[in-house]
DNA sequence: AATGAATGAGTTTTCATTCAT
DNA sequence: GATGAATGAAAACTCATTCAT
């Protein structure tokens, strides 16, 4: 009993750590990108020697797997949390596509980091992150695709390539991401982006029988 | 006049040499990304000593903003090409998005290796290049709101914000790429992918009037 | 306490190493002169890796520095000792002179490497350190000046510039150290060359009135 | 005949060359020192290809020997011209010491080129040039023996080791050297440090019996 | 005589990782 | 759990030298 308490307490203490370690990963990849997001780097963010990094995490490619998941978490309940709470597949697709930017704007560090990870870091094998097909399994791109589904199979969406239409979708929102930057004032600014972009994808989504 | 020979001759081999160097980088590039592009790898990839990159490049950002150009300048004339070939607003911009995609169809290597550089270099001032609005200035962007622009001034097109469409128009494009994988057949295949985004930027673009 | 123990222990030890590679430093100086002493062969002669070397020092300027500081307290205290430990003027600077040229006697090898690094090490700007004038601020160089003053204040000193005098015994022992070599049965030996450097000066400084 | 015209002038414009490329090598010497004098910088200066010093000179050192020659045999006649010139051995011995101290000030790149390679060069079996006793052999250091030795003979000297007596000299007209830098206004004027330095000796060194 | 092209050896430095404590 | 100490491997880059032309 007090030895699984124990057990608990440390387990409690190991999964802090993790968290902080993940924490100031994402806060390395934002400010100085994938490439230069050597453990030092991180371990200083971390107030930690880097020596405790390789003992909470397997490899540097552990870490970074756990930080994408992380950042995959976040970004995924934000969206589906808006997302659901609407009801007709139109108010669910405007809802998809202004909260997945609105994202961007409360949560620009953990965006920067996960377009760091997603565009640099490569398995074992090679292959870039961005090209794993997981990509399907995601939650995020799942409901977007029911959503287009949904539509079409109940008549307000007109027929339409699913896949294309998810990824031409997915795709407009992840421009503005790449382009976001904090020091620039951008030519147009996020809620205008998201207003534009609904109506654009309302056009050519929405049957007009 | 032997002398001018003799000097053509040479700057013929530099020339030669660094064209062989920058190919070299790009299937590096594509093989093992950036992060691991040495110039190690590039080398034993060109079949040279690396000091011999050293010798024909400042400097390895030297030889990979070459890169970057010689990328950026090959798929800017296939695009270009073919969508001034067309006359109306209308074909100019499927041929704008038909011929973007199909570039990455002929010459998948090269973008891969575009993406890898826009996506990881960053300057010394450690910006990433994806963020640098210079984007803005480049050939390809420029025509595509050029042609929204005409479109609208005609009345062809309807009204909507150029930059936000563009961006849309781009972002679907370039999602396909990150996606495309020559070791997996893919859910669609790059040409109905073409049609299905021609078609889905058609309907909302196109005034119905 | 057992924490301010390990502590104190954990510092010892990363003294120790310092310690260590600034002696394989001055080793390596000694034997291969400043322009062949890379970190490779101070490691070396350490029996570590170079890796070692950048661990603790910043950088390779860095050691020669403190490799320099070291070099230069321990013959400086050396010859205060000597000299201070007499109570005429006159007593003083023969001590001044023999104690310095002792010194080359029974630390060789520190002389030479202090002499690799004074006369081969550069400032960021290019400037040698043998023309810093900090040489003016080194305590070795003020209590020789000082004692010329207080000879020449209490009248046992004729009158002459003092900064020349100094430079003159300064340059005049330098000389020998240049010269010695262990390797050649020297054509004067350090005894004789500190006697007579002792009456040659006290010729030319001692007042004869 | 015309067979030797030609060998002579070949053998003229070599001659040209080498002594362009040593001229190069002691401005090189003069501005960034010894450590950082590498065949490219020479070259640079020299206006010409790395590859054609290799072709005039069997080896870097070989470079340094012949450049190290020449600033020798420069001052060497500017010295023995001006000693030679005197009379009487107290009036060479003033002749011997200002000469040696007017050369640095007309010829300060020389005197810097010297030291940068006689502090830093050493032979093949790693003996420091400034060891090299060779030092005896020079014509100015035989000189000054000479004169030394002249003057106890004639009486007008007193007693003293002239090996010491002629090291102190050099010495003490060396440490001028190594500290003037002609951006920072010396504390002792070379006009002045010569007449001192004259009258140091002349103390020291005149018998007043 | 002169040079551009090329390279092997060697430079300093950084990195992820391991290990004793 | 946590860290300082340590290292092998690899990075980018420079250099003196050679060679074909």
């Amino acid at each position: 009993m007090s030895n699984n308490k124990a057990e608990e307490k440390q387990s409690f203490i190991a999964e802090a750590r993790r968290t902080q370690i993940v924490d100031a990963a994402i806060t390395t990849l934002d400010e100085i990108g994938y490439v230069n997001a050597s453990l030092a780097q991180i371990a200083k963010r971390a107030g930690i020697s880097t020596a405790l990094i390789s003992y909470h995490f397997k490899d540097k490619n552990d870490l970074m797997d756990h930080t994408l998941m992380a950042l995959l978490a976040s970004s995924t309940s934000y969206v589906l949390a808006r997302t659901k709470a609407e009801n007709t597949v139109r108010e669910k697709l405007h809802a998809y596509i202004s909260a997945s930017l609105a994202y961007q704007g409360t949560h620009a560090k953990h965006n920067a980091a996960l377009l760091e990870i997603v565009f640099n870091a490569r398995t074992p094998e090679n292959i870039p992150y961005y090209k794993l097909s997981d990509d399907e399994e995601e939650p995020v791109m799942l409901e977007l695709k029911q959503i287009l589904h949904d539509g079409q199979n109940k008549g307000e969406f007109r027929q339409f390539n699913v896949d294309v239409m998810a990824s031409a979708i997915t795709g407009a929102i992840g421009e503005y991401m790449l382009l976001a930057n904090p020091n620039i004032t951008a030519k147009v600014d996020l809620e205008s982006y998201s207003e534009e972009l609904v109506k654009i994808f309302d056009k050519t989504i929405v049957n007009d029988d």
